[in-house]
DNA sequence: TATAACAGACCGACGGTCGGTCTTTATTCC
DNA sequence: GGAATAAAGACCGACCGTCGGTCTGTTATA
């Protein structure tokens, strides 16, 4: 018999089964009883911590959104920056902090999105990155707009869909990671880079578009190079 | 015993009898027993037709998109009328065709997708809307290129992009739509409309910016003003 | 010693299966 | 052509394993 242990830990260790069995298996697919016999917990244990499943859900939305929200936080209070600089840090930070955890996180990650099998978890993600993140992005948007280089008469729509967008484009990248990895023929693989590439413009162009921002002030295509030139080493590694 | 029946009358009956749960209760909290309970079949003859809850799910997708795929085909082939005339074309048809059934279905759609319950019909619903849907307007956009309206560099994207905002406008409206309904003051009701008003403005620019249109080209705004017109006369009737 | 952290037997409901029955349609024989 | 028969398909409902969640009891900690 485990000794008892602080919630907080306990509950990384639930969360952490779960996200693997997620990532493997899916939200539906997955029961308690295999979350909690992977974390090695009792029933009892798990349902003293979470009240359902789907509140488990939440909490790793929460987790997530939460690292994201502070970092945008950090940003929004470099007053020196202007929104459009401020907007394009967050691209670079969240770009920057990928790669130091692909490692650990990318293959969850990766499978996290694969097959539309994680309807639920994207849906709590945005749902509750809208209530955490939207509000910090209307600020900046209302910078910018101030500042003349973001024009777009409906701040919080923006906002709201400029974090529904990136969910969209995070799934969508992911997932086309993952088929790379999985592609046997290196001719294959690279077709899904020109994919990925191809995705990363169109995005770049709807979220310029959305922000009401110049033709190319995103730095996105950065972000595509770094992410696409991550994959090749990836498969070359094979 | 009830007598045995052609297939498509069956299948019929016991989609009647989902969307009514769906509506009612979600996807999830609707279980294979109350549907069948319903529709007055068996959990054998349930199981005869369908495989699983889920098969359920796509065919009643599949019968919601296939009657906006044969419109929209059918819109595609008038010869003589240019890509932004398709496009309004179909917005209209869209929204007399919601006017026509609004009796009928008003309350199953407004309930369907009120308080993020149905996640998994949305889902069923943009998945098939690609695979259906996307392809056709993939070649409206590329007559409206050619034609020096439309102005994209990614008409698939855009197209995939174009359906996804559809069936988020359509799900924010009708929750929207069905929220104003359940307030009691008259006031309350009034602000929700503006925000639908709202809405649609930024709906309109976003699928413009989208297919690279001229501002003010899509008629959304139009089509905002009957449902708001009818939402109008929904709530003086109460 | 009170309380938080567990354990695990237990519950009703769930989605899905299975062996079998009844209805309809196709085939055969006269 | 019409009755007899056989094959096909629609349908039934008891049943199964598993699910999310509850409850009562035990152990550790402050």
């Amino acid at each position: 018999m485990s000794k008892a242990k602080k919630p907080e830990v306990r509950k990384m260790e639930i969360i952490q089964a779960a996200l693997e069995l997620f990532a493997q298996d899916g939200y539906e697919n997955t029961s308690v009883n295999h979350i909690i016999e992977r974390a090695g917990v009792s029933k009892g244990g798990f349902y003293h911590h979470y009240d359902s499943k789907a509140q488990l859900l939440e909490d790793i939305a929460r987790l997530f959104l939460d690292k994201i929200a502070e970092r945008i936080q950090g940003i929004a209070e470099m007053e020196d920056l202007s929104a459009l600089e401020k907007t394009n840090e967050y691209f670079r930070q969240v770009n920057s902090y990928k790669e130091q955890r692909a490692a650990e996180v990318s293959t969850i990650l990766a499978g996290m999105y694969s097959g539309g099998k994680n309807i639920q978890l994207e849906h709590a993600i945005f749902q509750y990155g809208s209530k955490r993140i939207a509000p910090l992005m209307t600020e900046i948007i209302r910078q910018g707009i101030e500042e003349g280089e973001f024009g777009t008469e409906f701040p919080e729509e923006a906002a709201e869909m400029f974090v529904r967008l990136f969910v969209i484009n995070q799934n969508q990248m992911s997932e086309l990671f993952f088929q790379a990895l999985q592609q046997e023929k290196r001719e294959e693989a690279e077709k899904i880079v020109d994919v990925i590439k191809r995705k990363y413009q169109f995005f770049q162009q709807l979220l310029e578009d959305t922000l009401g921002l110049e033709k190319g002030s995103l730095v996105l295509q950065e972000v595509a190079e770094e992410t696409v030139n991550y994959l090749l080493k990836a498969l070359d590694a094979r």
